[in-house]
Order: C-alpha cells, then sequence, then structure tokens
DNA sequence: GAGTGGTCTAGACCACCAT
DNA sequence: TGGTGGTCTAGACCACTCT
C-alpha cells in the first residue's frame, strides 16, 4: 500500500472538518462507530485520530467523546516543515520569486559548521519574495552538493523542495527552526522595500532527510510587519 | 497507575539521552530489546518511541534502527505550552517578575471575542519581566474569572499556572500561538527598558484546559533583540 | 449501567537493511 | 537470510461521564 489505512482515515475526517461536513463544537462518531464505518481495527482508528489530535483538529475528551475544535479561528499553522511553494499555495496571494543569486563553491568554514560536513560543496541559492508588489522576504539557502547534486537555478526558480522529493526522490523529514530578529543590512535594506524598518524577522532552519542528514540550512528574513508565525501545541508532562 | 507505563519508558530513555548515557548518533536498542528490557509489549514499546519522535529525541530508520539526534545542538524549545515559570527554570538566568496591574472587571466587547465569553468577569494581569537587570517583557493575561475564580496578586506574583493546575486541580492542555511584529506604544517604550527599538515582538496566545474550554489569552510582548523561538517540526503528509 | 476513551497485551504479515 | 521498524488485527481491563 501506498498509503496506510491510518493515513487516508485521517485525511478523510480532516477533510470532512476542513470542509465543514463536521462542525466544529461537535463530537466525532465513537471509535466503535469508525471501527464499523472504516472497516478497521480499533488501533487503526485510534492512529488515525491521534494524526487529528497532534495537528489540533480535535480535542479528547475521556468517557464523552472526540471534541471537534475550530480550526477557521486560526489561519493555517506556518509551523512544520512547509516549502515556501507550498506555502505559497496556502495563503491565495500574489507571490513572485526573484532568483538573485545561484553559486556553488568550496565549503567554507562556517558552512561546515552549519551542515556539518567536512568537504565538497555547497550551492548557495538567494531569493527575493515579493508579495502583493512588494519585495519583503530574502530567503538564504545554503545545500550540501553531495547529497543534492545537480542543482540548477531553474529549480531555484520554482522549488527546491519539488526538486528534491520530486525528481532525486528524497524524503525531507524533519526540521528545527528558529526566529529571532536582527538588524537589517544596507544590501537587504536595498533589496527590500523596507520604508522606514530597521530590523528583519529571521528565522533559521536546519532541515533534515529520513536518514538524518541534515542536507540544508536556511535564513529566511521577513520584513517585520509582513512576518507571522502560527503554532499549535500541546502540553506534555 | 498516575503515569501510564509508556511515559515513564519515554521519560526513563529521555533521561539517559539527555545526560548523555545515550549518545547522540548512536542506536538505541531494537524494540525488542527494549521489551525485555522494560517487560512491556511492543505496543508499549511504540508509544515511548512515538514520544521520543515526536519531541526531536530519534529517529527512526526502517530496517536499521532508531538514531540519537543530536539534542544539545537546540537548546531547548520554546514551542509548546510552558508557563514563564518553567521557562525560566530551564535558563538559568537572573529573572524579576513586577505585577504592574491586577484588576478584575466585567468583560469588554473586545475580551468576549477573544476569550468566547457572553457574561462574567476577566481578570486582567499585566506583568514586567526583568532579565539581568533590564526591563524586556511585558505580558498581559486575559482570564476568565468564572474558569479560574479566585485569582490574587499573589498568584500573579508567582505563577498563574501553579495556582491553576496546583490548587484549583485544572489541567492545561493546549494553545494556538501567533507570533507577529508590532510597533511599541509610547507607555510600553516607558515601561521597558528599550533603548532605540520601536518595534515588540508580540506572542499572542490561547489556552485551553482538558475539555477544551478556552480560559486564557495573553499577550507576550519582547524586546526584538532579546526575543528567540525555537522550534522542532516533523513534516506530515 | 451503558458508553466513551486510555492502556496494555499478543500475534501476524510486510518492507527495508545488512550480510 | 535474519533483524529492524511499519502496519493491522483482536481481545482485555480500566477510569471517566452521563442519565
Amino acid at each position: 500500500m501506498r498509503t496506510s489505512k491510518y493515513q487516508s482515515i485521517f485525511q478523510h475526517i480532516r477533510d470532512k472538518i476542513l470542509n465543514g461536513d463536521i462542525p466544529a463544537n461537535t463530537y466525532l462518531p465513537s471509535e466503535s462507530e469508525l471501527q464499523q464505518q472504516f472497516n478497521a481495527s480499533r488501533d487503526t482508528i485510534r492512529k488515525a485520530l491521534d494524526l487529528l489530535l497532534q495537528n489540533g483538529y480535535i480535542q479528547k475528551e475521556k468517557g464523552k467523546g472526540s471534541l471537534v475544535l475550530d480550526t477557521d479561528k486560526i489561519s493555517f499553522p506556518i509551523s512544520g516543515v512547509m516549502s515556501f511553494k507550498e506555502l505559497k499555495e496556502t495563503m491565495h496571494e500574489d507571490v513572485i520569486t526573484h532568483v538573485h543569486k545561484f553559486v556553488k563553491y568550496p565549503v567554507t568554514p562556517r558552512m561546515k559548521k552549519e551542515l556539518g560536513m567536512d568537504e565538497g560543496d555547497v550551492y548557495e541559492v538567494v531569493r527575493i519574495r515579493e508579495i502583493d508588489g512588494k519585495k519583503v522576504i530574502i530567503d538564504t539557502d545554503y545545500l550540501n552538493a553531495q547529497v543534492i547534486p545537480g542543482l540548477t537555478k531553474e529549480h531555484a526558480a520554482n522549488s527546491l523542495y519539488e526538486y528534491i522529493e520530486g525528481t532525486l526522490g528524497l524524503k525531507v523529514s524533519f526540521a528545527k527552526k528558529e526566529i529571532v530578529v536582527v538588524p537589517a543590512s544596507e544590501e537587504e535594506k536595498e533589496l527590500l522595500d523596507m520604508y522606514e524598518y530597521d530590523l528583519l524577522v529571521c528565522v533559521k532552519s536546519y532541515t533534515y532527510l529520513e536518514d538524518a542528514t541534515l542536507f540544508q540550512y536556511t535564513e529566511s528574513k521577513h520584513r517585520p510587519d509582513k512576518f507571522r508565525f502560527v503554532d499549535f501545541a500541546r502540553r506534555t508532562v
């Protein structure tokens, strides 16, 4: 099977919630009802419900049932590992990408550290994102050329992840991210439509493949008024 | 049982990883070995491993095993639902909390919306956090007084969560958060040691109990140079 | 008491990795 | 080929909520 049973049950229920077929503040069918409905074991149903739980679609209440949460109040989580192209598709805004720089060179001391490499080449890709006619984001990607070979400027103009996951068949698995605020350099001020701002919100990400290979380090700098990060978190003891 | 078996196995392995007893870039014992070690079924072991996976401690590799990831590279996630007091304890820094305002009043139209209330009272608590001798954070909490009764200024000076979870016995379950950058008002500039900054990083959170009751809306405003948010994210298809 | 979710167990088959 | 994790099933007992 390409996608597992519990994955497809998760998607099925999630879509119903998103479409409003199952309204917020109502309860899902009980686990035993879902077993019959999807002809699955309880464990399989529970795995699907766990995904809904982790992603903030439902809240389970002992002795009562699975309550559907308001999802439209909060527009969609930017947390998680998403490429800019995927993000764009959920935003429905006018976005243009300019590839400002595309180079390949032997790894520098700093990138040895950031990418955990010993030797080899690094691609550096600088892209400027124009949203609604304003240049508001600079993305700088550093990629390990041994892991991601054959990258071209055309891939950068389209989507790095489409090349990595589609063409190369690699699987992006997880990322560590850090958000800080940094002063804008003179060059950055020239590249972006900055108005009077002197600061940029910088999202640094380290992205890993399924086999835990670190292949990408990214700094995404956003004009402060155009930055927004949404998160859903559960308390774990 | 107070804590479940898989929870305690999770904590046991997590502590070993954090202590360095199980070094990064080595593999955990296999699931069947762990079954014997902890005298548990495979499902129980897998639940414990799932928690390690979700929290970024390990990466599972089909046919190979569970690889321990570098956790010290990234200092601890501020994502998740944590009270400021808990956060402080992980930071080991000098922190002083000043309760600047503590009032109770009938719900306003804006808080009706933010807290989803029809009627009743709201506590408003404004606290200033002084770190290493500098006032750098303003936390403004709005709490539904019907859900959290009997709050006092003393609780605010200590820890709201300690009162809510300890004294009242309620369970904080999940939160929706949003991070944006906002201009600092004149009042905020006076309350904080702002230097030349005109902007504040604002973390808005909506916090819910186990039964999905929204009880708190918080705006936490940070001086830009003192703000840092760390996140771990897995790609979910 | 009946129904709900939470935990734990045991067994089975598969896909993937190493050798 | 033998070991690893990924999925699925079936059955059991418990704690909690509602009426």
